[in-house]
DNA sequence: CTGAAAGCGCTAACAG
DNA sequence: CTGTTAGCGCTTTCAG
């Protein structure tokens, strides 16, 4: 390993100047300069960033921690921060959750040792208390997707009620007054958010949501399926169906199908997320978009902004709203 | 920031035990490992990773570079690093090479600098030599689906041309003759080798496979569209259809939907990785399992033994089958 | 404009 | 079993 001695030696300098060359201080000569960043080519000299950061106490690296890097709406999250990390010449620190209180700490720990100033944390199950306090200890910790009062300003949040009136709206504008809905069996956030919000729309046109009509499952595919086969099982007779989320709406749609109901000619179905799923299902996806990766990209940004010892937070919060986007799986209702 | 130094003095021994206490080194007397144990505690003392990186040369560090995280295929891959990873105490270092040579180099080098010895690379276009140069400086890299027979010992790698045989070969005996094929623009590397594969399957049983009945188009949904699109309209005739990958195949379910044609009654299609949107679309899609993640942990692992010095590697090769899961878009051939 | 020197937090001989 | 000591590679005053 050619370190920054070797450098100075073969080119006749201090390691100070050949400091001042790699960071570009313009207290070196012109000559000097020149001949330290020949050597360094020469030599293909690599600073150590381990050493850099020991010293600078500031390795410009950015955390990221999320349940599981394999899923579709993580791996856009982690990408966003990517695009700032690039941008600010950051590095990018990894670690899965994988939804876990534990492993969660674990993963944030293992960032902190590292020296990690600026984290993103996509946390579901650690409480409001563990957040906050997590929240004083590390100035750069930025959470996505979740919201709490208290430190409202490291929040990057998505408005999940008006989404989910929206999504209700727009099928009461299609005709549609038959609702039926799956959603997951954790009604502790998201989840509960979002039939909230279909709920008060639905009652601000005097219609009501039975309870029989709501069915909850895990929140993937399969859970999707089963939801359905158990609203039909019911008997619920409904032409509208919103799902959680997408993977739910998928399932949901599968399930349909092979109970012999058409989609959407039978049953329109509402998703949530607009994941690349959403895109491939048929017919393909009406549903709220999540802008995650811009969420993450600010996020980011926030967070980095956030660890530097200089900055002072605002009382700034930081709410994106989804975004409609219409495709098939939507139409007017039809009478039967 | 609580040093080891204050750990020391606030227990009342020296540095040097308190390290071995870190590191649970065996020649530490049980009352003295369970002060400096409690002060630890007590005072929230975490190790310097950057320190102790820079001292011992190693920092437990793996890096993943792949195109874009963002994707499906290559979340997946970052997560079977990390399941490694996490299990090896490792930490997770990860970049975007953005389809590009030059961030790939950069990438690959902002990883190297932060002491990074463990690599796992996916390398789409750079070229040979690069890559067997970049073999030869760091002992720790490992590249993923790709083959280069000077350094076959650091390359995990997937069977494309047995795994696209064994897709036509279904393709045959579920009664298909007539086929077509949509495929990525690149024909460089994996699109070559499966098309090849398909050509030698067809004509190991007399059938050949005319160019009109290949269309390129880019390797995602819209481009699996426009290929069939292109397909229908030069009037080529095809019961059987083998897609690149997935998302080609998805678009061109799409597309052949759109022009009236039902899959799998009028054609059957095959895609190709096994993404999880192959589970979203209708028909669910028959294709080939690309084992991805397993590859990754298996490829972090090896990085990991490589990257010790200790380590000599032997001539053992690295490659994966792709393994056939039947779904739903294949069918027998249907006379008409 | 450049060099000398101190020290970041930690580990690893080497003594004792 | 425990302490002393010498750096790891780099940045950063402080002199010159």
């Amino acid at each position: 390993m050619v370190t920054i001695k070797d450098v100075a030696r073969v080119a006749g300098v201090s390691t100070a100047t050949v400091s001042r060359v790699i960071h570009d201080g313009g207290q070196v000569g012109d000559a000097c300069r020149a001949r330290v960043k020949k050597v360094i080519q020469e030599l293909g000299y690599r600073p150590n960033t381990n050493a850099q950061a020991l010293v600078s106490k500031t390795n410009h690296t950015i955390g990221v921690v999320t349940p599981k890097l394999s899923m579709s709406f993580f791996g856009t999250l982690a990408s966003g921060v990517e695009h700032t990390a690039r941008e600010k010449g950051y590095k990018l620190l990894m670690a899965n959750s994988l939804y876990e209180t534990q492993s969660e700490l674990d993963a944030i720990n293992s960032l902190r040792n590292h020296n990690c100033q600026a984290i993103i944390l996509h946390s579901e199950y650690s409480d409001e208390d563990t957040l906050i306090q997590l929240a004083k200890d590390i100035p750069g910790l930025v959470l996505v997707n979740r919201y709490i009062p208290a430190i409202a300003n490291r929040c990057v949040w998505l408005d999940n009620q008006s989404g989910a009136q929206r999504a209700a709206e727009y099928m009461l504008a299609h005709g549609h007054r038959d609702f039926a809905v799956v959603t997951s069996i954790y009604q502790n956030r998201d989840p509960g958010i979002r039939v909230q919000g279909l709920k008060s729309c639905l009652e601000g046109v005097g219609l009501k949501l039975d309870k029989q009509a709501i069915a909850e499952s895990t929140a993937n595919i399969e859970g999707g399926e089963q939801a359905v086969k158990e609203l039909l099982a019911r008997g619920v007779k409904f032409s509208a169906l919103m799902a959680y989320n997408d993977l739910m709406a998928i399932g949901a749609i599968h399930a349909l199908f092979d109970a012999g109901l058409r989609v959407p000619e039978d049953v329109s179905v509402f998703g949530f997320d607009d994941l690349p799923a959403a895109r491939a299902c048929r017919p393909r996806l009406t549903t709220m978009h999540y802008p995650i990766e811009e969420m993450a990209a600010y996020a980011a940004d926030l967070a980095i902004k956030l660890s530097n010892p200089e900055f002072k937070p605002g009382s700034q919060t930081h709410l994106f709203i989804p975004e409609l986007v219409e495709r098939n799986s939507v139409i007017d209702h039809q009478e039967s």
